[in-house]
DNA sequence: CGTTTGCTTGATACGTATCAAAGTTGGTGG
DNA sequence: CCACCAACTTTGATACGTATCAAGCAAACG
């Protein structure tokens, strides 16, 4: 596995640039600054592109940089030592990778890998404590935000403590749906549009591919769920709920 | 179950706090204030004392303040709609309880109890989002806080999604050693010195409590551990180490 | 003391992992 | 356009870990 390098093609670059800026402007970490405050952040900004599948950062690599996503959508894996690997979470357009590693300046507990073609800003881990401690709302936002991981991940645990795989795969079903759910494109449900495979379900929900296929199986008899074109379409997301809470 | 109201003995009580004052004042969240800046927060802050088993809150509570540990230890526990309850950490001195509530306002997540008599000190909500804006040197400890919370949680989640229960109790016991072990006060060893019951562990592993048993007593046959007045004492950590790490 | 609370052990059932093999799909190059 | 390959999906048989249910025991407690 190589490091995908960031493909930067020249033309048109510097308007795609001034894109990117202005939605990352509105993006929870910054929104609140005044223009002067941006002005002072904008500087320290860079811009990437990264391919379907390519490595963002490998778990174990030092932390170089804080990611915020532009375009696109990135699964956060963590390796095991016995192979088998664990799918952390799934992250869109305005979301943050990176900051854990970046804080306390350890090396990346896990590896972040675009699953479609993807856009990022970038800032120096360097800069970022910069701008933190001269812009205290920046701090607050970074504070909400970990906030919300943590709180995220806390369910997470107690979702694998107690369920069952069923309830697990439900629960990631209606995750995935708020993520990058859009009304499907033929007949109605809604469709998950992010190119995930059965691996990667079972890698979200601690369970093996069989067991995740199986499930899902079940649940496309049942009518709760159809597949198109590599997709999901979640046909009934009311009762998927009631089993994602245990019937 | 009743909350427990704080304990407020009078005779002593203002040695007691300038005493716990200062202790706090050494905790990873304000040790780098000036003088100057300590005084300007000081004076936010109260002091309660809990008996064990006391809830210091309870989860779905609304968030009212952040929980400083100054003595003794706690346990945060996440309750579920089926009985089944999740021991999501165990904190002890220095630690931070009910960040995360405070900061997103929305209600504890989980229930704070004392597994043994407790002094705490606390800052309001209303205080410490005042505190926050006007010094980030705290904003800061608290981002770092947060970061290692995360970290801890993260690790937590690849171990239920991948581990077994043996491997998952061997590390818990070791965690347990890092927050509460003392020498053992008779031959060798390490004692944990926290009142955790094998329900706690179960709670701590996402496992029952008969499986905790059978673990713990395989692990006693096999000279790891050994119980001693109701305290778990590890006989051979490297072992257990191990263990949590598959063999 | 009896009663509660926590600990322990055994028998059995169930969910899920594992191993094996075959079917399906999409992409590539001839 | 088709044949082929690799990656992914699917199904089945079996084994294993852990939950569940039941019961007895010990220590702590009012």
């Amino acid at each position: 596995m190589k490091k995908t390098a960031p493909n930067r093609s020249s033309s048109r670059l510097e308007k795609m640039k001034r894109e990117m800026m202005k939605a990352v402007r509105t993006t929870p970490l910054f929104h609140s600054l005044s223009d002067e405050e941006w002005r002072d952040v904008v500087q320290y900004l860079h811009g990437h592109t990264y391919p379907e599948d390519a490595y963002l950062f490998f778990q174990g690599d030092p932390p170089d940089a804080l990611y915020i996503i532009w375009k696109g959508r990135v699964k956060l894996v963590r390796h095991t030592s016995q192979g088998r690997d664990v799918v952390v979470t799934v992250l869109g357009p305005g979301q943050l990778i990176g900051e854990m590693a970046i804080f306390d300046g350890r090396p990346y507990s896990m590896s972040a890998i675009a699953l479609e073609d993807t856009a990022v800003v970038t800032i120096s881990r360097h800069d970022l404590m910069a701008i933190i401690q001269r812009h205290p709302a920046v701090s607050f936002h970074v504070i909400l935000e970990l906030n919300r991981r943590l709180r995220l991940c806390t369910e997470l645990v107690r979702s694998l403590a107690v369920d069952r795989v069923e309830q697990r795969i439900a629960r990631a079903l209606l995750r995935l749906m708020d993520l990058g759910g859009t009304p499907a494109p033929e007949g109605e449900g809604i469709m998950i549009d992010i190119h995930l495979t059965r691996q990667d379900i079972a890698e979200m929900t601690g369970t093996t591919v069989e067991t995740a296929i199986r499930v899902m199986s079940r649940f496309r008899k049942e009518g709760l769920i159809r597949n198109y074109k590599g997709r999901t379409i979640l046909l009934d997301p009311e009762r998927l709920e009631k089993i994602a809470r245990g019937k």
